[in-house]
DNA sequence: ACCTGTGAAATCGTTCACAGCA
DNA sequence: TGCTGTGAACGATTTCACAGGT
């Protein structure tokens, strides 16, 4: 296939098939078909295949998949083996949850830096993570080597912090102020909004029965 | 229209009319027509009259929809007009970022209680919200009325603390643990899981210049 | 003239079903 | 026989385009 356009579907579905793997690889099994993978954990044997096919030809016909090399090959995809220092803005309870998630840690993601506009924070450590005026966050972002920011900010700030954020030349953003931002192409902006996750749960809650299921 | 099968793709929408109608009602306007709101956000106006059209006809032809009315209608269709009762499971940072997120004291969710297995963190309160001992969770859920769950405990955990909260009677479960759950279909799953944003921030770093818009 | 509500078309994503290889 | 890789069918979602109401 070898397809130029991946959904973001596919590749989120990837980061689920790496799990699968290691869940797997931990077990001692050496190889997998997609039939029995689709099975243990619920999945589309088709899709698993379609999916893995978009980036090369990884499976045996009449074994499967050999799980130490297709889970080498999943962590290449995701640039899983490459590292990242993330700094986060905005030094809120939220920011400090996130800078301590164990996500971060035990990923090839590492909190560099944390920031925030109030004088009472700016100095202070979060968790091992110093915290620095949000003015310097482009000095900040070259002597530490920052390459990917978290908004944690109040959504009324959230579209200038982004702009901060990209002027100074970071290209992912994963933003979590509960409103949809305007960045340019060249960068990847991933929203996670809590309050759209709440009101789908209050709408469900309104009308009981009625379960789109995710 | 008036379909039985409403997408959560298209309730999810609704949250956002919503956020862009107590914009304008705040700047005074009192009517906006499909297409302005679509030019305005960055949405499709034939999008959120096929939306609207589920639930009824808000719209009147030649002059578009009352601002008021709408707001009305989309919070009863959302049912952010009832009151909710959250018990986050795992007093742990995010349980205690969560906890505090203004989005749960802005809404009709109000934190209720928070519960851990940690005889350290039990008893103790944490944004004025106590910590109780989780294998109490079934008859604090009674005595404080508790319908909606999160679950922020580590991942190795969630499944069986989701089945104790549905157990306990919950339908409406949000889980932040990085991994699927399984639950039956009159309960509502919303899962929330950073692992797979963050991999596919990672994913977009490998290979720059192919975004996949949101 | 303006705008909604909605069939029809286009696009996107998933699942089926099987040819072909080990 | 067992399994992958993939064209084709199917299903879901988005967008177009316009009839019809004000």
């Amino acid at each position: 296939m070898k397809a130029d356009k991946i959904s973001e579907l596919t590749t989120n579905r990837l980061s689920i098939y790496l799990r699968c793997l290691n869940e797997l690889a931990h077990e001692g099994r050496k190889t997998v078909s997609s039939d029995r993978l689709a099975k243990r954990f619920h999945l589309n044997s088709a899709q698993i295949r379609k999916d893995l096919a978009c980036f090369g030809e990884f499976g045996v016909r009449g074994v499967g998949y050999y799980i130490e090399d297709l889970r080498e090959q999943i962590i290449r995809i995701l640039g899983l083996d490459h590292h990242h220092r993330v700094g986060i803005v905005g030094a809120g309870r939220l920011g400090a949850a996130l800078t301590d998630y164990y996500g971060f840690r035990q990923t090839n993601f590492e909190v560099a830096a944390l920031f925030d506009a109030d004088p009472e924070k700016i100095g202070s450590v979060v968790s091992d993570v110093k915290v620095f005026d949000v003015k310097d966050f482009s000095k900040v972002r070259k002597n530490e080597g920052i390459d990917v920011a978290v908004i944690a900010v109040p959504a009324e700030y959230a579209q200038k912090v982004l702009e901060m954020i990209v002027d100074a030349g970071v290209k992912a953003v994963m933003n979590f102020a509960p409103t949809p931002l305007l960045a340019d192409d060249d960068v990847k902006l991933k929203t996670i909004d809590l309050t759209i996750s709440l009101e789908s749960l209050s709408y469900f809650l309104a009308r009981p029965g009625k379960n789109g299921r995710e």
